[in-house]
DNA sequence: CGCACGATTATACGCGCGTATAACAGTCGG
DNA sequence: CCGACTGTTATACGCGCGTATAATCGTGCG
């Protein structure tokens, strides 16, 4: 007896690209490139090898596709992170920071997503501009927040602090997310935040009231 | 006329080792890892496929073994920048830190290179040793240089700037290498430099002087 | 000097990849 | 209610991969 014919099932257009770009994110993360092939996607998305090729041109263009939706996702977090919390500008400084620190954004398996992608993103114009306006947008929406403290400024001195808080964040990022068991839970949010604070002659850590990973903890 | 047998040529297996792990780095930091196939390998190192066998008991062997040299060339890379330069703490930290932002540390093949290399990091134990490893080397460097420092520190503290100063250099290290065009020839160790004076409250700034980025820049 | 051994090359195998194409199955306007 | 349309499946093709193995070549030892 051979395998019965997988039963036809009909979807939307939205939720099928949803699947496959789900599908590959999710298999890069786990076992990195390679392990992304248009068999593993197709079952892992429910749908038979053959349908890929009908919603995107090539495996190539839906590789490219979920590397622009892993990046949009990771900035929309960001901006999330600075929408409910109140109106200071401390406060929002360190919700966006510690957004940033903490799952789903730190995860390990979302650092294997974004460097798997990281050699086509140099060789692919059209990623590498996924990429550069992801980080200028990240940097930009840092240095708005840096520019509403109240503090004197010099010309010039936000950006390169912008760029100091984006290296930090990302290092941080990294770190924290591969060696995972090197650090206190919460303690790359901590450090990530008392480093900023160092970086802009401020003190974001009295302003963690609302911040859920700081319940009664730092004493 | 079919091609000729290749001339037969007889080499130390150091050489054919460093050759084929060489290789293997060139192909992966330029194509990603994909393109670093066995028949590739060996014609980049001039040999041909079947040698690698011979050397190495399987690709992955391989693979790891250029990894691990990846690893170890960027610390030796750290410990010969503080290696000549003269004894004052803030001078030997600010050219450690300088060395690690700048060519041929600071190279977009380095880190596709690395990137490359980081779901294998996450799913082989080997591997995870070595990188985990190499990152607490570089941090204890980064730590034992800032230690010697003339400041009065808490207990832990150093531990917490270190790990701060080395994400910091790590980010700026992969944004300086994927987008060479955002920043100004030498800016990112100005950056770097000035980032660290603050985390640690001191000033890398006046202690450049041996730099060979720093001529008669900064006005 | 010759022969045994190791370094190197040559060839072949099987597998899984991305892709192309034809068959099939629901859906919807007439 | 039927035929055109399109989402979906099934099957096949060719290529390049990592690997295995046999043939060849140089070198050093007895």
């Amino acid at each position: 007896m051979q395998p019965a014919r997988r039963l036809y099932r009909r979807e939307s257009e939205e939720s099928r690209r949803t699947a496959l770009i789900s599908a590959t994110q999710e298999l890069v993360a786990e076992g990195g490139p390679e392990a992304a092939t248009v068999r593993a996607i197709a079952e892992r998305a429910g749908v038979t090898p053959g349908l890929i090729r009908h919603y995107f041109q090539s495996k190539d263009e839906l590789s490219r596709a979920a590397y622009r939706a892993l990046m949009d996702g990771m900035t929309a977090k960001g901006a999330d992170a600075i929408e409910g919390v109140g109106a200071g500008p401390e406060e929002r400084l360190a919700a966006f920071i510690a957004a940033s620190l903490r799952p789903p954004v730190l995860d390990a398996g979302a650092v294997v997503l974004w460097a798997g992608y990281m050699h086509k993103v140099r060789s692919d114009p059209d990623l590498m501009a996924v990429h550069e306006a992801s980080y200028l947008a990240y940097r930009d929406t840092l240095q708005k927040l840096i520019e509403t403290l109240p503090r004197a400024v010099k010309p010039g001195q936000t950006r390169v602090e912008a760029i100091a808080c984006n290296a930090l964040i990302d290092g941080l990022w990294v770190e924290g997310s591969l060696l995972p068991g090197t650090f206190e839970p919460g303690e790359v949010i901590t450090i990530g935040l008392s480093a900023v604070s160092a970086i802009l002659g401020i003190n974001l850590l009295d302003h963690t009231a609302m911040l859920p990973d700081f319940g009664k903890t730092t004493p």
